[in-house]
RNA sequence: UGGGGCGUAGCCAAGUGGUAAGGCAAGGGACUUUGACUCCCUCAUUCGCUGGUUCGAGUCCAGCCGUCCCAGCCA
């Protein structure tokens, strides 16, 4: 009798938020969904490359159609011709394969549907539910009243032949730009703005991407959004917070036009990252004044960046599963997606060790000329993903950092008369000294080894006091040019109220260096897709345009150092 | 001061009248072939504030405060 208490649901994935709630309560109650299957679908519209908040939204709109066996379409919300591109509509969609969702063969654009919402229009007007108006874009924002003042249009009480008209001639392009638009008569006293007698249609003369020039009248997007989910079977039209107060408009449109569904728009909350900026229009700025490289710039919050960066789509999921899904205005820590991107390299990345600020170290016990191959295991999380060889030999490079002539309280590395330390996957070694140049500068790092500690392990099992470290053979090892790249902007908030986010660039996100020494296998075709780098951070190859000398180096996603602190 | 939202820890976020989940961050410890990873422990007497209803309120009611969105022929 007595039920079991259910454990909580931790899994990723697993969540529960209040759009589930709400769908099943829609469910659960019949109507309108009655033995419907849940059908959500994703809108971009292609003026532009997906960011990280956009997967939010991927996220949710996937993620509410799976988790009810439902299906998620992907249409591109091509409605105003002006601002979008197939360049974009090609990205789009490659960046979400890239994520790992699929919409199978449901692939939409709303300009399919300006047919039908053509006939929708000509229909409100025929039921005195539409009006042409010829105020001017100027006129129509003074005639659009205030808080106190109801809106004002003189040709509100048009004839509906009249309309019918003057609306055919605006598609026959009798009309020049700006000059009529098609409204919906609703209700000029509303304290919503949005049913102050909303314009549905506007004349542009402008060649769309795919219907050309058929086409010189566009819908609004609150007319034409609502009948694109209704044509496609939408049960449930998730979008993002600013488009609550277009419920209402959204609602009519659906419950006024001939239409073969009644979609639920339900809104969540956008995602806000700090460190970042997350709008359209500002990465815009930032990629057309060369603030950076491109939309694909590493630092930039674009998915294409961001894959330029080393993130996982792994990673990105995860993050985006774990953020919830709220109505509260939210702000996430940077260090969240860190910190997904870090648990799943650390899962599956492949272990090379690199040598970013190379300083030589001499063993000067070791046999000159002599070499051999030492056994590293690829990935110490999971040993079944094998070995790999790796040369040494009495000349090598380590860290610059892993030195210290003068140590400073609990230093674990390298320093004269210091603890022994271990170089990883070869021997234990002992600081006997270093070279200066006339200048004073350490040139080179001397220490002895234990030859009975190949592979790392002392002979006699003693504790090994200092810390381990990563090192590349002189011999063999390849010289590579890294790109460290840090966060964009150095300001928490660089979106906030009263600031110019341009003035919080971060003039360190990018530092180039030329002599990096990495182990010869990083390179080259059979190089593993990431790299971690103990202690540093992680590498990845940079897909786009570099050669594979030229590496990218994740720096905000360097492992926790804390004796640095 | 019109309309619509939202306020639970430093940051996200569960919670739907029965006595504050979880994650990130932070601090402490153990372990460790990279000061990482992993593991263990700690971290809200209180849910924006003030009243009210109730045996019992983060949950219901009222008022107040704070904050975000809306006056594109953008989406």
């Amino acid at each position: 009798m007595a039920e079991e208490k259910k454990t909580p649901e931790t899994e990723v994935g697993e969540s529960h938020n209040f759009i589930h709630t709400f769908i099943e309560e829609d469910i659960a109650k019949g109507g309108q969904f009655e033995g419907m299957t849940v059908h959500t679908r994703f809108p971009p519209e292609p003026n532009g490359y997906l960011h990280i908040g956009h997967c939010k939204a991927l996220t949710i709109d996937f993620g509410t159609a799976e988790k009810f066996g439902g299906m998620c379409n992907l249409r591109m919300d091509d409605t105003n011709p002006s601002k979008e591109d197939t360049e974009y509509v090609d990205a789009i969609k490659e960046d979400i394969h890239w994520l790992g969702f699929d919409w199978d063969d449901r692939f939409y654009y709303a300009s399919e549907y300006f047919d039908k919402m053509y006939e929708c229009a000509v229909d409100l007007i025929k039921k005195g539910l539409a009006y042409v108006c010829e105020l001017t874009p100027e006129q129509m924002k003074d005639m659009r009243g205030d808080l106190q003042h109801p809106a004002q249009s003189p040709y509100r009480d048009r004839p509906v032949e009249e309309s019918l008209d003057l609306f055919e001639r605006m598609k026959s392009g009798e009309f020049d730009n700006g000059q009529m638009t098609l409204r919906a008569k609703i209700d000029l006293t509303s304290g919503n703005f949005n049913m102050r007698d909303p314009v549905i249609y506007r004349i542009n003369h402008a060649v769309h991407h795919r219907t050309g020039a058929k086409w010189c009248i566009y819908p609004m997007y609150d007319f034409a959004h609502p009948i694109e989910d209704a044509m496609e079977h939408i049960t449930h039209s998730l979008c993002s917070l600013e488009f609550e107060a277009h419920r209402p408009l959204y609602n009519w449109v659906v419950e006024h036009c001939d239409v073969p569904a009644k979609p639920r728009q339900i809104e969540f909350a956008r995602l806000g990252i700090n460190y970042t900026v997350m709008s359209k229009r500002k990465l815009r700025q930032l990629v057309e004044e060369k603030r950076v490289s491109g939309w694909d710039d590493p630092r930039m919050p674009t998915l294409c960046g961001l894959r330029r960066r080393g993130y996982t789509p792994q990673s990105i999921r995860s993050f985006c599963d774990r953020i919830g899904v709220s109505k509260a205005d939210s702000t996430v820590d940077f260090g969240f997606l860190e910190h997904c991107l870090r648990e799943n390299l650390n899962d599956t990345a492949q272990r090379t060790m690199a040598v970013l600020r190379p300083i030589k170290l001499t063993v000067t016990n070791y046999p000159d000329g002599k070499s051999e191959m030492m056994t590293v295991e690829n990935n110490p999380v999971h040993p079944e993903q094998g070995t790999h060889e790796v040369s040494f030999s009495k000349h090598l490079f380590i860290e610059a950092e892993d030195f210290l002539e003068t140590p400073i309280p609990k230093y674990k590395r390298l320093t004269p008369n210091g603890p022994e330390c271990r170089l990883k996957g070869a021997y234990l070694i002992t600081c006997t000294g270093c070279v200066k140049d006339a200048n004073g500068n350490v040139t080179e790092v001397l220490c002895t080894y234990d030859p009975e500690s190949r592979g790392g392990d002392p002979a006699d099992g003693r504790k090994v006091k200092g810390a381990t470290l990563h090192w590349v053979d002189e011999a063999t090892a390849l010289t590579a040019e890294v790109r460290l790249y840090d966060n964009l902007f150095s300001d928490a908030d660089p979106d906030g109220p009263d600031k110019n986010f341009l003035d919080y660039l971060n003039p360190d996100s990018l530092e180039v260096l030329k002599d990096c020494k990495v182990e010869a296998n990083m390179l080259g075709a059979k190089a593993p897709s990431s790299f971690q780098f103990m202690r540093q951070g992680y590498f990845c190859p940079d897909s786009k345009d570099s050669t594979p000398e030229h590496l990218v180096f994740n720096r905000s996603v360097s492992l926790k150092d804390s004796f640095k602190k």
